[in-house]
DNA sequence: AATGAATGAGCTTTCATTCAT
DNA sequence: GATGAATGAAAGCTCATTCAT
């Protein structure tokens, strides 16, 4: 059991980063202000820099949450995946879900992070860097092994990537609907590698 | 009279939307400074002032721009294309060349304008729409056609453009290789529709 | 006859300083614009500066044009009067209805003035002078007379200004009802002095 | 517990309030620059707007002071008066000397105030009108009982506001002679309204 | 004389960050 | 640790005035 006092600690940390979320989500990066965030977490001004050394690097903060998150799951979930583009569609899957579970910070890293300063794009690249060398490496190996046609591998990990962000901005927009599409996303970004053979699976199990 | 010589008005207008269009893209909205653009344009920062009526309507006038290029360059394109799908390729085509003739602009447009005010970045949806009812008014017959199986065409738009977005942006950060990748980009939102057997064709005229 | 050339910059000054009187009544001295002054005076902005060396000098003159129709009307109107208070009684009047002719000048003197800049206080206050001059030297010599009781004349002087300036600002307010109100004023102002027993005399000469 | 200690507190607001007396007086409203302000009141510029939301505001602060303490002391002078006349009389030795007493403030009232903001103005009208409702109801009270002619009761508490304005204003320029002054603008005001009879009173207990 | 585009100082207001308590 | 009052730099925008044409 943790002390009340440690409890305290990050239960302050957490409130801060919930309250930064849903100020940065709604208001975006400009419009927030610290005092509305610390304001929500219920503290005083001063203390969110006991916490954070600065507002760019809570937000930084909040990227990095969502896209551990999200890689954490994609790994997960490409576990025991037989064939490399089954790999790739849960992949999918996984990020689709995940940015869906946390509608503030997708919101945050999907629409707010490119009206951020620069090094916090910068960060958000380096970030997403990773999930689509994932993607690329996938794609190259589906190549090779000869289900999909050629082709470079880095821009069609790219353009997948750009696929979902759409998709999910656009259920961001229209909050509600969400797994019924996911079908429909997956299948077109097979058949855009040129998959068409490969099944879409179906979801089986939840994501939790 | 006293006209600055209609070159001058146009000069000065120019040379701070040029102006501005650099700092826009270079420091993003919020960093970007009326005393900067002026600078760039060798005016005072008063002067600006006579020439937009706000830094927003500024931002404004530069997505408007873009866009009137861009979707009159696409209306070009498509006349005469037998096919729905090659309309649809057309489409595309069109969009990437005019974003890559205008880096400046088109980071703007792809990166910058999110982080813009609300009602730019409703002005901004707003003139997206029309390129996306363009593009879904096309998958919607081609469904019709049997040329591409069924499915949601104002998703498929959406992931499409969504995918071009991608495509733009990673040529942004390594600008130069443009053109070559393009035709694999059609493929892949041609594969991505359905529309494996459409050949991408072969880009024959320049679009100036 | 005067040439149209020197008609034309008579004509000029004049529309000058009628658009500037209307300008400045309706917006105050600081919200009134060059600009605007000039545009109502159907000429360029520059122009406005080859017939005034600046704003506040224009300013000053509306105010100086005022003191001297109303002293010159004061003057005239105070000849063949019989009596001190007769005398006294026709400035009042003379004010009263100086004021009333020109609205507009009249609410930049007594309304705008003071929030106008220190140099033109004074200048306005060094006008004001005249009047009161004039109007304790009345005061001084109907006590002489014995026709009212002795007191401060200057002070006496400065009240009966204050009640006239109030009595315009009211009638300012609700532009209309002039002449009738006139003749309680005026029977305010002699009561105040002290001369109870004088009549006030019925007006029977129009201004002009 | 982080409080800045009471005094500190009230301390600054009441530094910062005097200090925009002061430079209001000075400047008047336009001229008057935050960036002073809170020199003299000897903190940032920023500090300023922990207690005022803005320049307007603070202004209109200040206004409302001067005429709570003025209706207040008005009110109370009045309790206690046998004759409606004495009363009249009573209200007038209360405004001069609440003005008196905050010379700053009184300067701003009477000289600046107009020179304001549209807004500003109103608020003052506002104010101004319950002191002119508790004049005219006098007066009218006054002619029902005889005591004064009969006359239109609105117009003379205007004139007698306007006369008492211009007696400050006056006393403004002179600082100094004030009291003795007093007497002969009350006899003033008093034969104004028509009532020659009543005496007026002695003045024995002073104000605060 | 007339023009009006250009100037740039100067204003109010905001807010991330600090630090004495 | 926690507080929140205080800071002060920085930005957008206005407008009286100038001057090349």
């Amino acid at each position: 059991m943790t002390r009340p006092a440690k409890e305290g600690q990050t239960g302050r940390q957490e409130a801060l980063l919930a309250a930064a979320a849903a100020v940065f989500a709604q208001q975006g990066y400009h419009a927030a202000t610290i005092a509305e965030i610390a304001r929500r977490a219920h503290v005083a001004t001063g203390t969110f820099y006991l916490y954070f050394p600065s507002k760019e690097q809570c937000f930084g903060q909040l990227i990095a949450t969502l896209y551990d998150e999200v890689l954490r799951e994609v790994r997960r979930r490409r576990r025991g995946a037989g064939s490399v583009l089954v790999k790739l569609d849960r992949s999918v899957q996984a990020v689709l879900q995940c940015f869906r579970q946390r509608q503030d910070l997708a919101s945050i890293v999907l629409l707010q992070a490119s009206g951020a300063t620069k090094p916090l794009q910068e960060r958000l690249t380096a970030i997403e860097s990773d999930l689509l060398h994932l993607l690329a490496t996938d794609l190259a190996e589906a190549v090779q092994a000869g289900l999909i046609p050629p082709g470079d591998a880095a821009l069609r990990a790219r353009l997948v990537l750009g696929a979902m962000r759409e998709a999910l901005v656009y259920g961001l927009a229209q909050s509600g609907q969400s797994a019924p599409a996911d079908a429909e996303v997956r299948r077109f970004l097979l058949w855009a590698v040129g998959g068409q053979a490969a099944p879409v699976e179906e979801e089986s199990s939840a994501t939790s």
